[in-house]
DNA sequence: CGACTGGAAATTTTT
DNA sequence: TTTCCAGTCG
């Protein structure tokens, strides 16, 4: 009964086209959920709807989402949603998180262990850099590009002897080389990559039939985020899982692909069509973000798109105010004319907007340094996304070095990382990490009395690490107190392994200290790549100018141009009632002042959707040379 | 091995 | 301009 009250409520919030998605019952379904189209309502909704009204346990439904960010919200709005008494949410994670807890529980069908250590890139890059230097090949080949193409490799499916097999030429059997090279260390370090998590779980579901079926009789219902994120593994895996009843559903925008060069194919989304032919498509149109004036600029830019679906988005919301347009002189003209605006929308009066409404997006991460100083100089408070890693900073990757060795002794990156850090110090170190792994550690550790935190300052104690840091340097004192901070994070998971699954998987906020609190009051300043899923009062994009963007390493070719364009939409469409855009004439790149045009979307938005006629010129240039198509 | 230096290069980022 | 890396020197 409470159910049903409840079921009533949780509808009656939906549109027609959210409801339809929530309730459809008995085939493939595939949400394609424009930007604030209510993409994430809908699926916790469908979620918290099986589970009430279709009897559903929570247990048999899977969750998949592209960060942990977007898992952990989807978790807690389903846990509202559901009945208390259903005790808790369904699993809801990444894909990569879910893989690495098949392969822990079953990758011993396929020859891993399971205290495999996680590899992230710089140790990719690490183990790469040593491979280039031993086989004794020429050092025009850097480790990032042979990363890259093995990267690349495995997001198809394409192992190190099939790539050796059918490759040709001086730089694909350098590379074929590299990867061959590459992945017998990797097994011989016991040691997996990001990548890895993905096809090796493919490779455990395609050849053990027992273990796929396992999970497949596990998982009745399987539900999939940005589905125009996924990757060629990613979606072998979801065809895997997905087993003769197709409980399939997923929720993709082409449009808002904007990771290609990352593996992401939004072709996902027509593949889905051939390989399930009962897929239901259910199109979510109403926006509940934006003013129609941002909306339809948004759509005049898109519409360009000819490779992928567009969906045409309509808002009940107000036409609001236009677009306003700013042709700087130069990029400290354009910070200068962003900073004056925002201390205009701030001053105090009836209308007057927060910090944290605001943001101001770029396209790439150097251009924020002008922003800043502007910033700065009239006091205005930001915060800048992206910057260095938590977990990638030195003194963390030392400490959690010798950690993952007491887990993994084969792990030749943090065995490597580990010596260097001084002979003594690693003797020591041995000494300990014997002890620790003797049956009488194991079993204090079983018996949770040897705690990761205990782990923690003994490694630290024995190493004398902290002898590195001087109390007195301001940057060693940052240092101590990122020290300071995982070891919070030890306290949180008590359980070694489960530990180092979590700093493997899960990206750390900027600086875990002062992310909650502090980032209120504070304009944001971020790519418009990091912008993707989050919305802002009001939205600056700035550098709009042809090899910005678009940027000059897409110019040539008409995938990499669209997706300029979804970038350029993805951006516009984070607004909610106000959008500057900017282009300066003059811009200082690589301290070389150099003058650049319009960016073509500048002209593709309808001109009547300006606050003045200031784009007299833009429509007029001649971009043929790229555009052969438009 | 670590600090210095000269030259080349210079998107986007999560897991 | 800044940043990164390879090569060199102490």
């Amino acid at each position: 009964m409470a159910s049903k009250a409840g079921d009533a409520a949780i509808l009656s919030n939906l549109n027609p086209a959210q409801q339809e998605a929530v309730t459809f019952w008995g085939r493939p379904l595939l949400i394609l959920a424009g930007a604030g189209s209510g993409k994430t309502k809908t699926l916790t909704t469908r979620a918290a709807w099986l589970i009430s009204e279709k009897g559903i346990p929570p247990q048999s439904i899977l969750l998949l989402t592209f960060t942990n960010k977007a898992a952990g919200e989807m978790k807690d709005r389903i846990a509202k949603l559901m009945d208390p008494k259903d005790a808790y949410p369904p699993f809801a994670g990444t894909f990569h998180s879910f893989c690495a807890k098949v392969l822990r529980r079953d990758g011993k069908f396929i020859g891993l262990s399971s205290n495999f250590a996680i590899y992230d890139t710089s140790d990719q890059q690490d183990i790469v850099k040593t491979i280039i230097a031993n086989l004794g090949l020429d050092k025009s080949l850097k480790a990032p590009v042979a990363l890259s193409m093995i990267s690349q490799c495995k997001n198809e499916l394409v192992s190190a002897l099939e790539y050796a097999e059918f490759t040709r030429g001086e730089f694909q059997k350098k590379i074929a080389k590299v990867y061959l090279e590459y992945q017998r260390l990797l097994k011989e370090s016991s040691a997996l990559d990001f990548d890895d998590l993905l096809t090796e779980t493919v490779k455990l579901f395609k050849t053990e039939k027992d273990v796929l079926n396992k999970y497949r009789n596990l998982f009745q219902h399987i539900l999939v985020d940005e589905w125009q994120d996924t990757n060629k593994a990613q979606y072998q895996i979801i065809k895997l899982l997905t087993g003769r009843d197709h409980n399939l559903t997923v929720v993709g925008d082409a449009a808002q692909s904007i990771y290609k060069w990352r593996g992401a194919d939004y072709r996902n989304i027509n593949y889905l069509q051939v390989d399930f032919p009962d897929l239901k498509t259910i199109n979510l149109e109403q926006n509940y973000r934006s003013t129609q004036t941002i909306l339809d600029a948004a759509h005049g830019v898109i519409k360009k798109n000819r490779s992928h679906p567009i969906l045409q988005l309509w808002t009940n919301n107000k036409k609001g105010e236009k677009i306003k347009l700013y042709q700087a002189r130069s990029e400290l003209d354009e910070a200068s004319f962003v900073t004056e605006e925002i201390v205009k929308l701030t001053s105090k009066n009836k209308q007057s907007k927060e910090y944290s409404d605001i943001a101001v997006l770029y396209r790439t991460n150097a251009q924020s340094r002008v922003i800043e100083e502007a910033f700065l100089h009239r006091g205005i408070p930001y915060t800048l996304v992206g910057g260095v890693k938590f977990y990638e900073r030195k003194e963390i990757k030392d400490i959690l070095a010798y950690l993952r060795l007491v887990a993994n002794p084969k792990d030749s990156v943090s065995n490597k990382r580990a010596e260097k850090l001084g002979k003594t110090r690693f003797a020591n170190f041995c000494q300990l990490a014997e002890k620790i792994m003797s049956d009488e550690g194991r079993v204090l550790m079983d018996k949770k009395e040897l705690t990761t935190l205990d782990l923690l300052d003994k490694v630290v104690q024995t190493t004398k690490y902290l002898e590195f840091f001087d109390q007195k340097n301001e940057d060693d004192l940052a240092r101590l107190e990122n020290i300071k901070e995982l070891r919070s994070v030890a306290t949180e998971f008590p359980n070694l392994f489960e530990f180092l699954e979590q700093v493997a998987l899960v990206e750390a906020a900027q600086s875990p200290k002062n992310s909650e609190s502090s980032n209120n009051g504070k304009v944001t300043l971020m790519t418009a790549h990091s912008a993707k899923g989050l919305e802002f009062e009001v939205v600056f994009i700035v550098g709009l100018e042809e090899g910005l963007l678009p940027h000059s390493r897409s110019l040539m070719n008409q995938e990499e141009l669209e997706e300029e364009r979804r970038l350029v939409y993805v951006g516009i469409t984070r607004a909610k009632c106000l959008l500057y855009l900017s282009y300066a004439q003059k811009r200082l790149i690589f301290g070389q002042r150099g003058s650049s045009m319009p960016s073509r979307f500048l002209g593709e938005i309808p001109n009547h959707l300006f606050e003045s006629s200031a784009l007299v010129g833009i429509k007029k240039n001649n971009y043929e040379l790229y555009d052969i198509d438009f």
